[in-house]
DNA sequence: AAACTACCCAACCGCTGATAC
DNA sequence: TGTATCAGCGGTTGGGTAGTT
């Protein structure tokens, strides 16, 4: 069977054969490809192109449904929940986008290689050391993300003690003695699938259209810095003066070694299934800026007398 | 107000592995 | 077995927008 069309009298016209286009879509074609993914289903997708009157390569109808216009598609900030997984996954699978976004529901492989590319290599960069360096590998971490823990607790405390998220912060915590002070703590797992509860819902409209209106008008409020900018912005960071800062943080410093520190014992995200229904909400209002210059700069002497 | 810069992200490109013939 | 085609992946780019000078 020639699933894919091929063979036959089938021929295969090139696209200037076809009049192909390219560049954002309209409106239209939008409505052309959802109306027909509905009666049709997805797949096979240059017939798909085909059979549905779209001038476009199966290759661009396929990333166009999957990256923005599948009804499960999650758009808005990346919360902080998802950038400490991103964060994780990534230093544990590297730039294996597809893989990593099977673990965020409602997120596209492209939506979190393009976070990791502006921000995180951005920080990489301000701390003018590699994205791939172990400084910078540490710095994720034990600074940023135990950072990021703080800041899920945070917000879950402020929002419910008994919600789920706040259950799940109080978990995640507990696992991390860099914040709770405790070594002998379950790990992720023991939140399990539950760490973050939650539906994901974001239906396709004609508005969602790229072409219709910017990236802004279906709801990406991204931050003009850095989601991580925010994750050093320690109490001591108005204050100039190094000196300050190492002694304010010996402690904290200390625990970022300790070798039977949470971090070391590692997130056992393995236990989580693709298409886990995970994060609470989508708290799209907490992304924002964390992190100033001095915060950088401090970071980066801190590391040099590691 | 205009010019410039930085940022974000949708879309494209090139490659690889899988599959059908 | 070789070839053609497809699906999927990661890397890259170009255009729009917001902020700054």
């Amino acid at each position: 069977m020639d699933v894919n069309g091929r063979g036959g009298s089938s021929t295969v016209l090139s696209e200037e054969e076809m009049d192909l286009r390219r560049g954002p879509w309209t409106v239209e074609e939008d409505l052309t490809l959802v109306n027909y993914i509905a009666t049709q289903g997805e797949g096979r997708w240059n017939s798909l192109a085909r059979c549905a009157g779209l001038k476009r390569t199966g290759k661009s109808c396929r990333l166009r449904w999957l990256n923005y216009l599948r009804p499960d598609v999650r758009r808005g900030n990346i919360t902080l929940e998802e950038q400490l997984l991103i964060l994780e996954l990534h230093s544990r699978w590297g730039n294996r986008w597809s893989k990593i976004a099977q673990h965020l529901p409602g997120r596209t492989d492209n939506e979190i290689k393009n976070y990791w590319r502006t921000r995180v290599q951005k920080h990489a960069k301000q701390l003018k050391c590699d994205v791939n360096s172990k400084q910078f590998k540490d710095t994720m971490r034990y600074l940023w993300m135990p950072r990021l823990v703080e800041r899920i607790q945070a917000a879950a405390a402020a929002t419910s003690g008994s919600s789920p998220a706040a259950v799940a912060a109080h978990q995640f915590s507990g696992s991390c003695d860099i914040v709770a002070g405790s070594a002998a703590v379950p790990q992720m797992a023991a939140g399990g699938a539950d760490f973050y509860g939650g539906q994901v819902s974001t239906g396709y409209t004609p508005e969602n259209s790229s072409t219709a209106a910017s990236s802004d008008s279906f709801g990406a409020q991204v931050s003009p810095v850095s989601d991580l900018t925010e994750i050093y912005n320690f109490p001591v960071s108005d204050n100039q003066n190094p000196d300050f800062f190492q002694t304010d943080q010996v402690g904290y410093t200390d625990s970022l070694i300790s070798p039977s520190g949470y971090f070391n014992q590692g997130l056992d995200f393995q236990s989580m299934e693709p298409n886990t229904q995970w994060y609470e909400g989508g708290d799209t209002a907490t992304a924002d800026n964390l992190w100033n210059v001095e915060d950088i700069w401090s970071v980066q002497t801190q590391f040099t007398n590691i």
